[in-house]
DNA sequence: CGTGACGTTGAAGAAGGTCAACCAATGTGG
DNA sequence: CCACATTGGTTGACCTTCTTCAACGTCACG
């Protein structure tokens, strides 16, 4: 899409790590193995000992889970761009599957090359920790999603996400975006069914916020759509970037701001719905 | 509980990743300070710049969100030895707030003093990054939980990781142990509500599975009551643990096993409930 | 001994699931 | 080019699960 593989996980990791050049170039060197997937194409399994970290090129990717009664979950998708799998760099035996959503194309890096690279240029471990916590902050995300908001929400936060993940930068007006899933996999993302997503959809449609159609998303009112999914823009900032260079192997140490002062109790917070 | 917090913190470590004498020696001149922490104190909050690492030395806290309707999702718990946040390391801006659940004990490490360690022992990084990725994990599993389970499945799911959490090696028997939550954190964990908890309690009250008193569960009959929560042991096995020493800061290369030779298409896969 | 916090229960209703049928689009082999 | 199969979407009827609201009980603690 945008380059050579190699190319697409520099600007990946650059997007929340500043990377020296000579970092970029190391990194250039990798040439990640180009593979294709088709649709519904499992390509790790649970259990799976990976050697390797994937990269997104084209398609959608997802992490998922079954549940004994053959329920699927998904808990995570992939937008050209992510990286499946960060993770399996300290973590490489997966407790989770990973599957192509749609025909798709992924670069993978071997584990012995990156460990190679980054024995030189330790900062970028960080970088890649730095991907793996923002799957995670997102995981986390979707949990609030799924256990304290009702389907129409859940589905609104969910086109919200992806609209900004997929690169939109919507003003309150009307847009469209590739949005290629089936309605079968909005229910496993979002813990609900095929038929009440498709009831969902209808409701939103009606009222004039989101038509989605085989592959596209069509939002019709941003400001709303968010309102309803409860979506509050820069929850998934890729800001985490730290402006600064410094990284968890620094030369050197730095004045120590301290933070959270440490409240009294306050009334208890107890909620639930 | 089991020594002075930075033991606490070596064993922790340990316990994922093998670490040298000096690694160790390193880490035990961290001296983390600590903190008392009384029931429902928010210790960090939305938005925080986290400058440190914490590990909880007694008590129990979480991690939670608010959805706008102001209903709580509590997306982590820690245990006594868990570490809280090591993702602030490279994600220093915390997106979750983090509370104490009942009166804490926990050790703060500041991030300073954390690089300075890890600066001379890189591979300390990997072990603190293990920690993160374990919680990940975690929240993965609990992603599936609330998704695809129904009440009573998910109570008894989360009993199942506690128990095994807190140390218990059931073994098919019956056994107790400490888990002080009120019906209102269990429903703020499960995305449920604090009534229907109680009802659910009652039903695994009266199958004789389970009962909970104010600070300990009773589980009286562990093989049943995993049945009903579909939980597999091992999903949280430490034993993510690479029992060789490699790192991600290597210094020579090794010979190369690849995974996932790439299964053709199978019978699609889509299901929901 | 009064006041929270926590647990318990009932009644009613809403949200979502299940089952089953049907439709439209697409693709495939003859 | 057509008959047929497959996948994904749509809808209705019915039922289950969970929530909501409201009341009341109980225990601990100041």
């Amino acid at each position: 899409m945008l380059g050579s593989p190699a190319d697409v996980l520099i600007a990946r990791l650059s997007a929340r790590t500043a990377l020296s050049r000579e970092e970029q170039e190391a990194l250039a060197g990798l040439a990640p193995e180009v593979r294709d997937l088709v649709a519904n194409q499992d390509f790790i399994n649970v259990g799976d000992m990976v050697e390797h970290v994937d990269i997104v090129l084209a398609g959608l990717t997802a992490r998922f889970d079954l549940a004994s009664d053959g329920g699927r979950q998904i808990t995570a998708i992939q937008l050209p761009g992510d990286l499946v799998n960060a993770r399996a760099v300290v973590q490489p035996i997966s407790r989770s599957a990973h599957t192509a959503l749609v025909a798709s194309k992924i670069g993978t890096v071997p584990m012995t090359m990156l460990r190679r690279v980054a024995a030189q240029y330790p900062r970028l471990i960080d970088a890649f920790w730095r991907e793996a916590a923002a799957d995670a902050e997102n995981a986390i995300q979707w949990l609030v999603n799924i256990g304290r908001r009702d389907a129409k929400a859940r589905v609104a936060h969910l086109v919200c996400e992806l609209a900004l993940r997929s690169g939109e930068q919507p003003l309150g007006t009307a847009f469209a975006f590739n949005m290629p899933l089936t309605q079968a996999q909005l229910a496993d993302i979002t813990g609900l069914t095929g038929v009440h997503i498709n009831r969902v959809l209808r409701v939103l449609r009606e009222e004039k916020l989101l038509i989605l159609t085989a592959k596209t998303a069509h939002v019709l009112d941003w400001q709303r759509l968010a309102e309803v999914g409860q979506f509050h823009r820069g929850y998934l900032d890729l800001a985490a970037r730290s402006d600064d260079r410094r990284s968890s192997h620094p030369s050197a140490g730095r004045p120590r701001p301290r933070s959270s002062p440490g409240q009294p109790a306050h009334p208890p917070r107890v909620a639930s719905r």
